[in-house]
Parts: C-alpha cells; structure tokens; sequence
RNA sequence: GCCGGGAUGCCCGAGCGGCCAAAGGGAGCAGACUGUAAAUCUGCCGGCAAUGCCUUCGGAGGUUCGAAUCCUUCUCCCGGCA
C-alpha cells in the first residue's frame, strides 16, 4: 500500500491511499467512535459532516459486545452500518489511561466493565482487530505518560518495537493494513530511533504515538519533526490522539497525514463549541436570546439551522439534542480546517491558510508552534 | 374564626443558643478535557480598604455575655376543623 502524494507545500502534503473500503483523502482527520459509535451521532450525521474514515476501538470492543459477536454480524462496518474505512485502535492507548500490569509479554488489564481479569498480547490484539475488522489495525503500542523520566521513556519504546514484530508475524488478513507506531517521548533520538526501527519493519503506515500525553505543543511539534525525519515518504503518517486545530496544522506542516481526537466530539458534550473565531461554551447566559449560529462562518446542519439562544437552552437544559448537534458541529469545524488544509496544500498557500486560521482563533506563531496570543 | 405547621442567601433546602456568612443541591460564573473508565471533573459563588470588618436567616420589639436558633407581637403562606 502506498500514499499517492498529490501535491505538496513545504513539508505539507495532500494525497490519498486505498483501503479495502475505498480511499482515504489526507490530510485526514478521523472522529473516534470507541465502541463501535461516535457518540451522540450516526452514520448519516458523520456523512455530512464529512467523514471519511472513523476510528474504534480493540480494548472496548473485546469486552462489549466481543470480537466474535461483531465478527459474525459481518465486522465492524456490518455491525454499525459504517462501509467507508475504519480504523481500530489496539488498546495501547489503555495501557497510558487504564494503567494495566504489563510485562514483557502482555498486558494484564481488569475490565472497566465488569472487573475481570483481561490479558492482552501483542499477538492477542492483532487477532482481535483480525476478528473486528477494520481496514487498518494497529499495532500494540506501550503509550506512556509525560513527562516519564527517559529511561521509562526508552523502555516503553523498546518494549513497543519488540511488540510490533510480534504483531506483524501474527497478522494474516490480507485485506487489512497494520500500521506500526513510532513512540520515544519528546526526545529527539528516542523518538528517530523509534521511528528508523519501525519504519525498517517494513509497515504500510505509521503512527506516531505517545504525544498529547501532557507535553507542551513545542515539545509534540519537535518530536514529530524527530519522528518524520525517519519515515518512509511514500507511507501514511498519523499522529495519534492530537485534535486541536492548531496542533494539527501544526503537525500538517511537518509532513503528518492523519489524526484521530475525542477533543471534538468529548468538548461537544461538555457544551463547547469550536468556532472559526474561537471557542466558547454555548451555555452563557449572553447567549439566551442570541438568534446568531454558532459559527457564521460553518454551513454543518446545527449552524444553518439553529440560533445559538436555542442552543445555549439545550445545553442548560441537558437535552440530549445538544450533544449530538454540539458534536455535528464540532466535527464539522475539526473536519472543514482538515479539508481546508487540503486544498491549501493543493493551491500552495498551506502557510497562509495556517496564519489566517491562528490569527482569527486568537492563536500566534512562535517559532513554527501555535501559540495561544 | 379556632387549632397546628411554616417563612433561611438568586432558587430549593439543612441548621434550631456560641465551632454560622450559615450544610447540601440547583442556577450563575470561570477553568480543564487531545489513539474516550469523561452527557465528566475542578474552582468561585453576601459586601468590603478583606489573616479583619460590615450587612444578612419575613417585619418590629425583647431575653442573653452571645440569637437564624428562645420569648412577645405583626404580616404572609400551608394543613385540619368550623
């Protein structure tokens, strides 16, 4: 499998590759639906807002409903209706939030459903997202938290590589690709060698892991750099759980292809809405007789039809309406300065495009970061 | 008309002589959230020249070193009986 670059802008680049479930435009952000659902939305709603890919997960999914129950209701995409490209975390992601035992063999986790004992292999979480599915697996990753002291920060790399070999001589499916991820902290060599011993496994895509854990947007952004300066042109790059605008024209800049965030979707349900001009919570009093949209600036179906005072009462009210039209909403913003990148990138003025999209946020530039002014 | 219960901060509501500017909710305000244990969590929330002072617990008066808490009375609510 190979990215089809299409056009490039400095480090930036456009292009798009194929899945078994049709092509995936980068740069490409991908709206997380962990258990098999982008909260508070459906299918039609991430159709129009403009998905293409979503991403779930092999952790939750293992435990509710099971790998063989979605198996045999035709995958992932038979079991909730989704036919376009999906993505399925391997659960390394849990070994950061959940904090499992975890030895050099697998990880021990207890069930955040049930408390029972879950083991999960490197081996296991490659046959699990076999059994689920999705058009792209994940390795097993070991994501730590920032900041870890460096020697906590190799070993989590090491132990990361030792398993992404151990993934890929378990993965059979044919039809599904398996992407290595790149981890190494914020330290640059950690993070290139991560990246050379990876790429060297021969992936069809790589992720790059372990950031948005705690570390400053400085920090991500030279990391990433770190990172990318050691992987294949010709492969997919996606930055894993980054979802801010700024970071991820940030990381678009550097030459990153794909992102994936609850940030969207977790701010919507917390009443926040992310606008072209900057975020706020919709639930303000100053909002109650407002007959403004959320953002003048959005065409997604919340901000053409409806006044940000009737918002704000779905929000006060906790009408489940909110959630799902805050989300609609907010992955529509995520996904348009995405799409916006692309055509920025196709036409040259990904920089401009960039500037303008910090300037109206109340964002700076400072050295290549954005930085709130 | 009689008997009984009640009136507490923006709202609801605890307190029933000092540890009370007064529990707890709600509302309001502010903040957090980044491969989802998250429709969650945190802080503020009478006023001020502020390690202290001032004004608050229906109104007025009283008892007491000290009252939201006890007494008298007035007003208004609620329940029962006429």
């Amino acid at each position: 499998m190979t990215l089809t670059v299409t056009a490039t802008d400095g480090a930036a680049r456009a292009g798009s590759f194929e899945t078994a479930h049709g092509t995936v435009h980068t740069p490409a952000f991908m709206p997380v639906g962990t258990r098999a659902a982008v909260k508070a939305v459906d299918r039609h709603d991430l159709i129009g807002v403009g998905a293409e890919i979503v991403l779930s997960n092999t952790y939750h999914l293992m435990l509710r409903p099971g790998a063989d129950v979605i198996a045999d209701a035709g995958g992932l995409h038979g079991f909730m209706a989704w036919d376009g490209p999906i993505l399925t975390d391997s659960g390394g992601y849990q070994i950061f939030s959940l904090e499992p035992k975890i030895s050099e063999e697998a990880a021990a986790f207890r069930s955040v459903y049930d408390g029972s004992h879950v083991r999960l292999a490197p081996e296991d979480a490659v046959s699990v997202q076999e059994r689920l599915g999705p058009d792209i697996a994940m390795v097993l990753d070991v994501c730590i938290g920032l900041p870890a002291p460096r020697p906590a920060v190799q070993a989590a790399m090491e132990r990361t590589l030792r398993w992404a070999e151990r993934c890929l001589a378990a993965h059979r499916r044919p039809d599904q690709l398996l992407f290595g991820i790149v981890q190494g902290g914020i330290d640059d060599e950690l993070r290139a060698a991560s990246a050379r011993g990876t790429a060297e496994l021969g992936f069809p895509g790589f992720g790059i892991g372990g950031l948005s854990v705690g570390e400053s947007a400085t920090d991500r952004n030279r990391a990433l750099s770190a990172a990318v300066a050691e992987l294949p042109a010709d492969k997919p790059r996606y930055v894993m759980g980054l979802g801010d605008t700024e970071g991820i024209l940030d990381a678009i800049g550097r030459g990153a292809d794909m992102f994936d965030c609850v940030l969207p979707t977790r701010l919507a349900r917390h009443g926040k809405a992310l606008t072209s001009v900057g975020d706020f919570n919709v639930k303000r009093a100053e909002f109650v007789r407002s007959e403004e949209s959320l953002d003048p600036a959005c065409s997604c179906l919340t901000c053409t039809t409806y006044s940000r005072g009737y918002l704000r009462h779905l929000v006060a009210t906790g009408e489940l309406a909110a959630h799902r039209l805050l989300t609609i909403h907010n992955l529509a913003f995520t996904l348009g300065v995405v799409a916006g990148a692309r055509q920025a990138i196709a036409a040259g003025t990904f920089d401009e495009f960039r500037a303008s999209h910090l300037t109206s946020r109340g964002f700076v530039d400072v050295e290549g970061t954005a930085t709130m002014a």
